[in-house]
DNA sequence: TGCAAATGTAAAGAGTTCGTGAAAATATCC
DNA sequence: GGATATTTTCACGAACTCTTTACATTTGCA
């Protein structure tokens, strides 16, 4: 995982301290303040990916912290509220002042990471889910296929068979397995997976000397790189 | 507020309908599955901004759902958990699973709604003052629309799907999320989205030698400039 | 080797989705 | 209320997808 860039504004020192250590021991980085003016101009100057609040706070309290940081414009930093206060009024009052969570005190460092972490993965822009086995690649997103730099046109049906076969790469899928990704419960009279596959065969493996797809005799499909040193 | 749409799963009726109740009385649209299997397939099939999700649930349990459910590619819908174990590895499970959000039972309702309220406001594109892909423009602050410094005019519906097409360019936009998108929950009855994406087309794309509007057949649209050398 | 089952290949037909454009219904504005 | 703009409905040919069908080829096993 990248290095995330985060806030710490909190007055105790040796929390704050536990905090930086821990995250730093996982190559992230770390700033800190020990009042609420010098965070939110920290908040305000600097770029993070993460914002730990705690409400008490010297000159500043968290609540206001936090919505003048979203009145500042800054509403994509995910901010995670720290405190004492468990009444169900004082978290209500923390989300309402734009928190994205809200972690009670006395916590263990693992959640508040865990938590940081699933605030981080979903601010980060969509990442490009783009498949790869030897020069074969798949963008889902783009529901584009290339190979050896080439643009492929596949239908969805096609896609989807692709799809699989990546994932499982360079693992055997069996034939029931994509027959029910595809229909469910209710396949076709005749197996048209055969078809299908034959499809998908031409627009991949045809204009192309080594062949990614290979058949498992009565077991179904499997997607390697014959010049792979199978270990 | 808009009205949110949101998914229970849980496997005991009085706490999900508590939930429903609490949610509807507040404008919320509720679906509800009673375990992993039902759950999972709504979640496929139907679109949500938010999924409430009990770990102990019968034919599949939470966690499986919730790594399913990313593994088939939902990784934007948010997920909070709902359970009774509170120890710390069962919570580092959840959000390894692929959870935004875990509370511990007994809760409560308002604390649940401004968890979901705080996952939706988050997972709701902050929209940029300004969208470009390839010589298009797009000014949604100013409703205004440039291609090649030329001035576009464009109506309600062409723009929102314009936005949506350039916010997610140059993945693909599923026709479900653009028809969700404008008519939420009551889509009209032919399907009008073939004739805004005409429209749109004609005004974008008409008298312009690129064009940028590419139809993925049976899935939906994408915004990209065919002269972009992909990678 | 010979045979049956499984698989590859190819074309064709049925069904679906899409583009297009006009007309009708609805909303909005003055 | 009438004029204007927006949105939806409808129709139809074209393009595309998916399944079916038929036959050729390969594979596994007796």
């Amino acid at each position: 995982m990248r290095s995330i860039r985060i806030l710490i504004v909190e007055d105790n020192p040796d929390l704050a301290e536990n905090i930086s250590d821990f995250f730093e021991s996982q190559g992230h980085l770390l700033d800190f303040a020990m009042d609420g003016i010098g965070g939110l101009h920290l908040a305000l100057t600097e770029d993070y990916d993460a914002i730990i609040l705690d409400i008490m706070l010297p000159r500043m309290d968290g609540l206001t912290f936090c919505r003048k940081l979203r009145e500042a414009g800054i509403k994509q930093t995910p901010v995670l509220m720290l405190t004492a206060r468990d009444t169900l009024s004082d978290k209500l009052e923390g989300f309402d002042a734009g928190a994205d969570d809200y972690l009670v005190k006395p916590f263990e460092l693992e959640e508040l990471a865990a938590r940081i972490h699933a605030l981080v993965r979903r601010s980060e822009p969509m990442e490009a889910r783009i498949l790869q086995v030897a020069d074969l690649e798949v963008d889902i997103g783009k529901m584009q296929v290339h190979r050896a730099g080439r643009p492929i046109e596949l239908n969805r049906v096609c896609m989807k068979i692709l799809t699989m076969l990546m994932q499982a790469s360079p693992n055997v899928v069996q034939r029931k397995e994509i027959e029910h990704a595809l229909w469910s419960d209710m396949p076709p009279g005749s197996d048209a997976l055969r078809t299908h596959i034959y499809t998908l065969r031409r627009a991949i493996d045809k204009s192309f000397k080594n062949h990614l797809i290979h058949t498992i005799h009565g077991v179904g499909y499997k997607l390697v790189d014959p010049n792979e040193i199978s270990t």
